[in-house]
DNA sequence: AAAGTTTGCAACCGCTTCCCA
DNA sequence: ATGGGAAGCGGTTGCAAACTT
């Protein structure tokens, strides 16, 4: 991206004298660059790595000519040149484990990436930064109710939600990373790893210790199926913040290809005119739609506002209806239950879960992967999950604070512990090979640590 | 169609940690 | 034990693309 492009950085910033990082008194006067790194040096890099290995970064500046400093370079070559390397967005079971890893060390961006072979730490920070601000947005907790059953089961303790979530945002959206695989993204690079079908998501990976016999074992795309669980403290709704009450909820109209209107609640972003849609498309899938932007569809919306008295609560579930009618039934007591209601009501009255019904009509989340490819099928997968929910959201009103977790209950990340180490070396050697990485001695696998390249790439001093 | 806004990501910055003399 | 350089790490910035109005 931006290679060679325009950009905001000083292409021909002299960092010579001054301590930035990539100063020092080796540069022997040369003008360093700065900015998107051009093919041209890319294949310099490129080429001297494949020669000589990791090691000296400055070195590598003073023996190829380029004008960049040792630690552009290493940051160059580890993020994007390393052949070992992964494109394209995070795949669901990659997600899954990133939201685990976080909660188990925080912001440990470097050592996640030794579970996740072939994605950098900068990848992953990137990810998680998007995600946060995502599901901020949406009023989301971070963590699903599995890592926090995990957690509070085990005594771990999660790494808090983003400081910005109020507490009585702490929701799991059970439609997260259900989204479909992620499109590779071009990179000269590299070649995309064979993608796992979507149809045929990759098994459950994780034998992790956070995972007792008593806690919900995670779907493989972290879909929360709420359908069998029975009321406890880990369901729970979304309580819509005050301000947000301020604001009416408007649902927007539209015509679904088959001619089917249908609605979305548009919910009103904070602090703006905005409205945005509720449905959480929150997986980072390159084509993924924004959380303010609707599927694809023609002109033909209006919009609907309705003005919610009292209390009301919705859930963090995005429901929309795959009806004709033109209004939906808000009685007060509670946007979710209204919603929950009237999706019920659909189901009965319209069999709406047939053959694409996948939370009803699979045997697990997982099996929806492959009938949810296309955004447009969202709105009946809205209407299920809410449908879900309605077998216990009497039962389950009350929010659930999370626990903060003892390395950043100052907003500090700290050091993991060795038991955690332990847990994840095992993580990752049952990780790695449905991942398509090499991760035998010697292999290519990312290794936050530059042991085990170094080890394939003796250093050149 | 154009302007404005949002989003994702590459790259930079500065602090910390590691290593070695 | 310690000081300096190199490398690593996490946070932040700013741009281009995507999207909305």
């Amino acid at each position: 991206m931006m290679l060679g492009g325009t950009n905001g950085y000083n292409n021909d910033h002299h960092v010579g004298a001054q301590n930035n990082g990539c100063g020092g008194p080796n540069n022997g006067g040369v003008t360093l660059k700065k900015g998107p790194w051009t093919a041209a040096e890319d294949a310099i890099l490129a080429e001297y790595m494949r020669t000589y290995g990791e090691g000296n970064w400055n070195a590598v500046q003073k023996n190829t000519g380029l004008a960049r400093c040792g630690k552009s370079c290493r940051l160059r070559w580890a993020n994007h040149l390393r052949p070992s390397l992964k494109k394209g967005a995070f795949w669901p079971e990659e997600e899954r484990i990133i939201v685990e890893l976080h909660a188990t060390m925080g912001n440990k961006w470097a050592r996640m990436t030794t579970r996740l072979p072939g994605r950098t730490d900068n990848e992953i920070k990137n990810f998680w930064n998007t995600r946060v601000k995502r599901r901020q947005r949406q009023g989301l907790p971070l963590y699903p109710p599995e890592i926090q059953a995990l957690h509070s089961s085990s005594g771990q303790r999660l790494q808090p939600v983003h400081r910005l979530i109020p507490t009585q945002f702490l929701i799991y959206d059970p439609q997260s990373s259900t989204t479909p695989p992620p499109v590779h993204s071009p990179s000269p690079a590299s070649t995309p790893p064979p993608h796992p079908s979507p149809s045929t998501p990759p098994p459950l990976l994780l034998n992790s210790p956070l995972q007792s016999p008593h806690a919900p074992s995670f779907s493989t795309s972290f879909t929360s199926d709420t359908t069998n669980t029975t009321p406890s403290s880990l369901d729970f709704y979304f309580q819509r913040s005050s301000p947000s009450l301020q604001h009416p909820l408007r649902y927007k109209r539209f015509k679904h290809d088959g001619g089917h209107e249908n609605f979305m609640i548009l919910q009103p972003r904070l602090g703006s005119t905005q409205f945005m849609s509720t449905p959480d498309f929150g997986y980072p899938f390159k084509n993924e739609l924004p959380s303010n932007q609707f599927f694809a569809h023609d002109g033909n919306n209006s919009e609907v506002t309705l003005d919610p008295k009292g209390d009301n609560n919705y859930g963090s579930s995005d429901h929309n209806s795959d009806h004709h009618s033109s209004s939906l039934n808000i009685n007060g007591n509670g946007l979710l239950e209204d919603l929950l209601n009237e999706a019920q009501g659909l189901t009965d009255s319209h069999e709406i879960m047939g053959g694409q019904s996948c939370l009803v009509g699979s045997s697990s989340s997982s099996d929806c992967l492959s009938s949810d490819l296309n955004a447009k099928e969202e709105p009946k997968q809205e209407i299920m999950n809410a449908t879900k929910h309605e077998d216990n959201s009497n039962a389950n009103q009350s929010s659930v604070a999370m626990t903060v977790p003892e390395w950043n209950i100052d907003g500090q990340s700290s050091a993991v512990t060795d038991e955690n180490l332990g847990f994840e070396f095992e993580l990752h050697d049952q990780i790695a090979p449905l991942l398509h990485v090499n991760t035998a001695p010697g292999g290519l696998g990312r290794s936050s640590s530059s042991h085990s390249w170094d080890h394939i790439f003796p250093g050149i001093c």
